[in-house]
DNA sequence: GGACTATGGTTAGAGTTCTAACCATTAATT
DNA sequence: AATTAATGGTTAGAACTCTAACCATAGTCC
């Protein structure tokens, strides 16, 4: 097995300049540190969230229904940053599982809202802990400074790659 | 539809600690921000492999096999942090992709070996480019210093989760 | 030496997400 | 009013990832 030692690379990636030849480090990529993260993340919450039957497909589109419920399908999407088939699945998913009703519009029959039920409002108040916990182990030993600074470069760099991807894509983010 | 203003929250809510319904909203979790911030990196980076025929699902497997040649598949599992079944299908596309090869161990029958092709090698400089590209413009507008910081704590909090996952879990992060 | 156990890899089936194509309903235009 | 546009939702098919179950080979232990 061939293991080349750090600054050990082909010649012409040793060719780059340094600024590029460092991101021959995963390590270095902010792209691989935010997967990580959110990896790692996703994991706890949901072995905490699944507890109660809710997965992290659910998670999201629940989470969005807390703060406005009867949104149409569409709506939903849009909030959420899903593409609708995505959000199809999603809403199936938890009206199977109780979550949420789908109640057709009555001005507009193309329409479907999405409406929660007394449970799914109710699990609000069981689940947010559980973010909370995640965030604390997740942040543990930084300093609350730390934490309101990395809070604000994370939005900075979702600002800028939101823009990014919507002047030259000019579509949402799959 | 129902929109609860900010702070407008259900009593049971409200009744939780301010550290707890302050995760009410999306904005105010690490885990949020990451998903977003992984997403929009995922797929900035994505739209430019793909022109070079690299989706983002066989990227993190090449990106290895740059820093470390021939290894089993089980080996690049690990390398990776994928499970084994994942790898399978990885490999299978990189193969069909004439990235890679699997070359069957002599010593042992069981191990395949994973090896580059000349093609999936001399990718390795016009690809790396675009992993600075994209980081350059994810971090525009920060300050070197502010860069240096979010990378110290993205790796920070995902040492702490890989901490918390390994001794409660006791598995890998799916 | 033959029966357990461990290791490496694969297959089967599922969950989450996407794009592309489609159908139903409403709005706009001629 | 009839045709065309736009909008809302669904289905079909794919990519990436997982867990669980499985097969083949190698190592261990009586």
């Amino acid at each position: 097995m061939t293991v080349p030692v750090d600054g050990h690379l082909p010649p012409e990636v040793q060719a780059l300049p340094l600024e590029i030849s460092v991101y021959a480090q995963p390590e270095n990529s902010i792209g691989y540190l935010l997967r990580m993260g959110f990896r790692g993340f996703s994991t706890m919450l949901e072995r905490k969230t699944s507890t109660h039957g809710v997965s992290s497909g659910q998670w999201r589109f629940l989470r969005q229904l807390w703060i406005e419920d009867g949104p149409t399908q569409r709506e939903l999407s849009v909030r959420v940053g899903m593409r609708e088939p995505t959000t199809v699945v999603a809403v199936n998913s938890l009206v199977k599982s109780g979550l949420a009703v789908r109640e057709p519009s009555v001005e507009d029959r193309r329409k479907v809202h999405i409406r929660l039920t007394p449970l799914g409002r109710s699990l609000q108040a069981t689940l947010l802990p559980m973010v909370a916990d995640v965030n604390d182990r997740a942040t543990k030993g930084l300093t609350k400074a730390e934490i309101a600074t990395l809070l604000r470069l994370l939005r900075h760099i979702n600002g800028n790659m939101a823009q990014e991807l919507e002047q030259i894509g000019g579509d949402a983010v799959p």
